[in-house]
Order: C-alpha cells, then structure tokens, then sequence
DNA sequence: CCTCGCTATGAATATTTATTCATTTTTTGA
DNA sequence: TCAAAAAATGAATAAATATTCATAGCGAGG
C-alpha cells in the first residue's frame, strides 16, 4: 500500500482515538480493520511522531526535576518543593509541609510508621500534619534514643508522641538515649523491656520518616551533651563517612561505614532499617546535598522530600 | 489535602503515565495509591488540561476536514485527498486512487462488492487497483444496467469485469441496458435470468461502491442515447431532484425523489441500496457539491472519498 | 448532637487494550 | 523460479484500565 496513504490512515486512528476519544473496536469498525490493527497503528502514530503528549506542569511544581532525580538517584518518589528563598527557615518549613501532605496522600490506616529524630524537618512536618485525624496510622515507632540531656533530652518522645497524636497512632517510645557512653552501655539500655518492645516493632514497619544526617553535627545535635565529639567525628570523617540515618554511617556512595562507635548507637540497625519498604527522607539545605545523595545511592530512602535549591544542586552534581 | 499538592501528584501520575509509560499499577505502588486512584487522577489530569494531546498530520492530509466532515454529513468515514488542481481530470484521477487505496485498508476477501458505473471516478479507481491479486473479495455485482448505443453501452460490464479481475472475485453481470423506454420494457428485462441472478445478490452485498450524479447529465451519460431527455431532467428538477446513487434521485436533503420515472431504471433499488452495510461514494467536482452533500445526508453512503476542494466546499456548505 | 446527603475511597468487577500464536503473505537470496 | 526468512494479519487470550459498588468520612441542616 502506498505509505502516504498508509499515514493518512495512521493519522486518522490517531485522532479518532485521542482527540475524539473513539474506542479502539469502534475506530475499527469505522475504518474496518480488526481492533487488533487499530492498537498496531496507534502504536506506530507514537513511534513516528504522529501525537506528542506534552505535561504542563502548574506553576510552582517541578515534576521534570523529580523525576531526573528519581532516576538518577534510584528513588520511587521525589518530591521537590516550591521554597522562597534557600534559609534554612524556609527550607525545613516547606519540606516539612511538603512530608505532611506526603503523607496525607500516601499513609494508610494500616501503616506501621517508624520515625527519626533528631530533624527539623520532622518537627516541621509533625506540625504541619492536621490535628484532625483525617490521617491516621496504626503505629508510631521511635527509630533511635533520644538525648540524656537538657529540653532537647525529649525531643524525640515529643516528636514521637505528636505525630502519634496527629496520626491517631499508638506511640512506641525509646525512653533512653540514642548514643550510650560504651558499648556495654548500649546493651543495658537494650536490654530494658521498654526498648525490647519497641525494637521488636522495627522489622514490621510499613514506612519510616527519617533525617539525613551531615557530618557537621546540626543544630539540635549539638546542643546534645551525648552527641559524638569532635573526635570521634573526625574519626568517622576519616573513614569516608559524609552521612547518616538513623546514626547509621554511610560513605559518599552510600556504603554503610562501620566503626565501633556503631556499637554505642541505639537505633534501628542498618539491615533492619533497609528492610523497612519505604524509607522517606525528609531533608534540605546545602550542606546536606552529599548525604543526601548517598543515603539515596545506598538505597537508605526509597523517597525523598526537599526543596528546590537542594534539587537543583542533587541534579547538578549527578549529571 | 492542599489543592496545591494535589495538583502536583495529578502532573506526576500524567508524567509518569503519558511521558515515561509507567502502568497505572506501577505509578499506585510509587505514589502508595490504589490503580482506581490513578486512573482517577489521570482522568482530571485530562479535563484540567494538564496534559495535552496534538496530532500533526503529515503533509497533504486532512484529518481535521474529515473529520468535520464526517460528523456534519453523518458518515462513518471521508476520504479527502491531496489534489495538484481542481480540474475534474486531476480530481477524478486523485480519487480514484484513493478509492483503491481505501479498498486496499478495507476490504476482506469475504466482501461482496457492489457498482455502480457511468462514473469516471470508479474507472479511475479500477484503473489503480493493483493488477497482482493482493487485495481480493468474493464477488463483484453490478447494480445497474448498461447503456444500449455506442461504445458506451459496454462500459458497465466492462467495469465490472476489470474491477472482478482485480479483486480476483466472481462477476455478476447484468447485460441489460440501465433505462428501459418503458415500464413494461424494464419488467421484462428484469425477467430475463441473467439479471433476475443478479438482482438476487442485491440484498447481501458487504460493500458497494457507486458515483454520486447530478442532474446535469455526465460525460458518459450525455454520451448514450438512452440516457433521460432534457425535458425528463427538467422535470425531476421541478420535483427537487438534485443528483442520483444509480439512477435513484433525491433532493437537496437526500430525501427519496419518487418519480414516474424510476420505473425505467433498471438497477438496484432504492431500498436495497439503503441496506448495504457500507455503500461508498466516489465523487468529487465543483458542479456535485450539492448531490455530494445530500447523498449523505439522506444516509444513501456512508464513506466518502473525495478531493480537497469538494471537501473545502462541502465544509462551507455545511457550517 | 444527630441524621441526611454529598464526596471520596478501595476492592471487585467489567471493559478495553495489548500481546501471543498460528497462518498467510511478501520479500530476499540463491 | 523456487525456497526460506521476515513481515503482516486476525482470532484468541492476557494484560491493563475504567467503572461499579459498598462503605466511610465530612458538612449542612434539623
């Protein structure tokens, strides 16, 4: 057959089914061609450029960046927010409402919630988390020990318990630190029937909210008398260590950096930690582009929430 | 939810289906939503406008002119072609190929094919049919008779012979003339064996291809003596006829012309017309734009194969 | 504070579309 | 000119998508 006809043919399925919105079974019968023929040349109609789909995105949305970097950096899901300028104010506030909605869209009554501390974002996304119970999961669990020191020494039973609050959950709490002085330490902290409790919910997590972690300790970390000490994190440093979840070190490329301050940690393990489906990092802010694309290389988070200057920056650096 | 972030997943879900071909189910497990979910998003994704569909033709098509055409005139398909000019050699040859080329893309080697004839468009058409069987049917039926002078008079047969031969199918002729002088006279020849085996096929025919006449007799049928007289033309003009499928006039609606006349015509009848699945007319030409457009509308085709320039001028008529 | 009607949801199901498979047709290479 | 490989086709079937249905949450009005 002559193939001008043949496009002309091509062109009208093409139209009849996305612009007229015909059945494919109807189109063949119009044309009378087997339905079978009809889904062959509509195939052919993208194949050759006949129908271009194009997405126009609403303003303030990044869905091309989302998707680069989901691909690039092996993620399900990115979500990229709409930030007004690149503070650190701005930034943690417009994931966190991000996180929130995230949530809202994604969580399920069923789900079992692991949660980090120790983040800005995820006081932020608590906060910005209706109280309503429009959103509700069954547990929230306290991935990591808080601190045994000043306000901060709650931070993460308050984080903890208001998201279990706002998720209309029941809380799983640590209530012991998350860095013991030694290793022995440690293993009398776990040891506690509270701890055993909890840790034996870890392995049945649906999703975790966590922080990424930098080196460079931020802000409630430091104001922590348990945080590690210069030393130790020049230790770490000296290892390869550019991140952490959880407390859980990790390299540039996202490989677990062991080291015997691991021993000290109360926290989900790193297996068990990556054994949790979906792990959403909620993280942004210059300073944290190399973790972030580690714990994502390292397949640490399967989802990551963050601004659009970090995006950018996470694109960059891939490419 | 925030309408805002909403927004955001209707264009993720439309990237990921539209841009990147992810399955609905795929894009649920993704986003953590049901595929019912998806295709819901997708749907608004499409009454928003958030994707759009274009369909660019390629050069000398006009699938837009058919379209309109095909809803305006209630056909299942029209056929436009590219024409060089609008002198009724260039259009009666550019249509004739793309009848064969539309009988190429249609035809099953299980049609019975009706045609009509004193159409030079249908000789053109036959003339284009590949010789080499590709494209077969089981039988071809003329569905009217001939003309008794000249060498007109063998036109019909003959065009039903090449057209047989070229489908590789079983001829059914009628070796009668196509006007009888009287009545009577068409009662006999309708007796006569050969056209009553004919006749009989009339009403299982699949497919039949037939010229749109109009009052102003053609070429070939100002050529034979037994076409109607002038003053027959001009009182089937009075009644509203305004142009013929095989001798059978309707007017400016397509609405049946009855008339004493019809008695003479020895062809298909207008009922009988009327029940083949698919009657396609090949036709175009300044002076048959009104014929064209009421053989449509009166439902005596379904598929119409014309020029650019008779489709330009039936659109016009329409709107 | 409760009830009705509305909307939203996910599981189940119906519908629609893509693919497979068995043939037939066409082309290519000897 | 023929045979073999490649391509095209349509019926059957598998896969994917849309819709239905039953249920649950939310807001308006009693």
């Amino acid at each position: 057959m002559k193939p001008e006809y043949e496009l002309r043919l091509v062109t009208k399925a093409a139209h009849l089914y996305w612009v007229e919105q015909v059945r494919q079974v109807d189109i063949a019968a119009r044309l009378n061609l087997s339905q079978a023929g009809v889904s062959r040349l509509l195939r052919r109609a993208q194949k050759e450029g006949i129908v271009s789909i194009s997405i126009k995105p609403p303003e303030g949305t990044y869905h091309l960046l989302e998707e680069e970097l989901a691909s690039k950096l092996g993620l399900d899901e990115v979500v990229v927010t709409s930030c007004p300028d690149n503070s650190d104010n701005a930034i943690v506030s417009s994931i966190g409402e991000a996180a929130a909605q995230y949530l809202a869209s994604a969580l399920r009554e069923s789900d079992r919630v692991g949660i980090s501390s120790w983040s800005s974002a995820l006081v932020a996304l608590s906060e910005y988390l209706p109280a309503k119970g429009q959103i509700k999961a069954e547990r929230v669990v306290q991935l990591m020990g808080g601190m045994s020191h000043d306000r901060a020494e709650h931070l993460a039973e308050n984080l903890t318990l208001q998201l279990a609050n706002r998720l209309a959950a029941r809380p799983a709490f640590m209530h012991v630190a998350g860095i013991a002085s030694t290793p022995d330490a440690r293993k009398v902290f776990c040891e506690e029937p509270y701890v055993r409790e909890t840790m034996a919910l870890f392995d049945d997590l649906t999703l975790a909210l966590v922080g990424i972690g930098t080196l460079a300790p931020s802000r409630f970390l430091a104001r922590s008398g348990n945080a590690f000490s210069d030393e130790e994190l020049a230790e770490l440093a000296s290892c390869g260590a550019v991140g952490d979840v959880c407390l859980r070190f990790f390299d540039a490329n996202g490989q677990a950096v062991s080291h015997a301050l691991d021993e000290r940690v109360v926290a989900i393990s790193a297996p068990s930690l990556k054994k949790v489906p979906r792990v959403v990092g909620v993280a942004g802010g210059r300073q944290k582009v190399a973790s972030i694309r580690a714990a994502a290389l390292g397949g640490w988070i399967q989802v990551l929430i963050t601004d659009c200057f970090t995006a950018e920056a996470l694109a960059e650096k891939a490419s």
